[in-house]
DNA sequence: TCTGGTACTTACCTAAAGGTGCATACTTGT
DNA sequence: ACAAGTATGCACCTTTAGGTAAGTACCAGA
């Protein structure tokens, strides 16, 4: 996100003070400018290539590849390669994947429903920041 | 996230084709390393400035306070200053805050559940990435 | 008096994430 | 014959998020 990073770096006394729940590792999974909206994307079924990148607009091919590959690196999607020609590739959601993808509906939601009251901080948002700096 | 990033651009055509749902926006406000992180955390109430750093391992000072400007400027948080001498600041959410960070407990539950599987997968992870290049 | 804690600010630098544009090899539609 | 769609790969470049290290003004405790 983009982003959303990294996390914490070998904590050695296992779960030390320092607050570190299950969303660290989340993190590094969803970290990437369109891995939610892939993963989200997904939930409707498996997906070709073609689709994907149009449905995810903006992304370029090389991210939107790369996006994949660690996704899939990371057991949440699956390539089908149907090895025809001209090619043929989907993606689909492993188990894993899936129940990933559902736990980011709450955030689509929340999206959902503050949607206009976002789009007035917005507007605002870069005035107010610049008047606190001031 | 991400890092999760900006989002779409203008779309004219209002919520044209172009897959977009609310996660966009949620995607523009807590974009950014630790900002899941300090919501999350945020939950257990207000929290001193020091307290947060502490909190959210391995944070600089400069990121942790820009992230909190951008997160109060996004209303979604709320600074307190004590004006007393030593300083003595703290953060609450607001209640469209509390809401996100409700929305990211899912999250943070699939990391939990899922935390043995996704050691096993990081460790492999990057060779897998490398032989599939080879 | 010196160290440490409070909550920051600023200037500077780097690593990495992402974007751009070109190329491939084959097929279908015009 | 030619443009367009299919799913990528690669070299190159820019942006920017984030980190580092310093400084500030004040106070409490050793």
């Amino acid at each position: 996100m983009s982003h959303l990073r990294q996390a914490s770096t070998a904590t050695p006394t296992s779960v030390a003070p320092g607050f570190t729940c299950g969303l660290d590792a989340t993190l590094k999974i969803i970290s990437g400018k369109w891995k939610p909206l892939i993963l989200y994307f997904l939930l409707r079924g498996p997906t070709r290539y073609g689709e994907l990148k149009r449905a995810v607009r903006d992304v370029s091919d090389k991210v939107l590849i790369q996006h994949l590959r660690e996704l899939e690196a990371d057991g949440v999607l699956r390539r089908n390669d149907y090895k025809e020609v001209p090619p043929r590739v989907d993606y689909t959601l492993t188990q894993l994947g899936q129940s990933l993808a559902q736990a980011l509906e709450p955030l689509c939601t929340w999206g959902t429903e503050n949607m206009a009251e976002m789009q007035k901080i917005f507007a605002e948002r870069d005035s107010w920041l610049r008047e606190k700096q001031a």
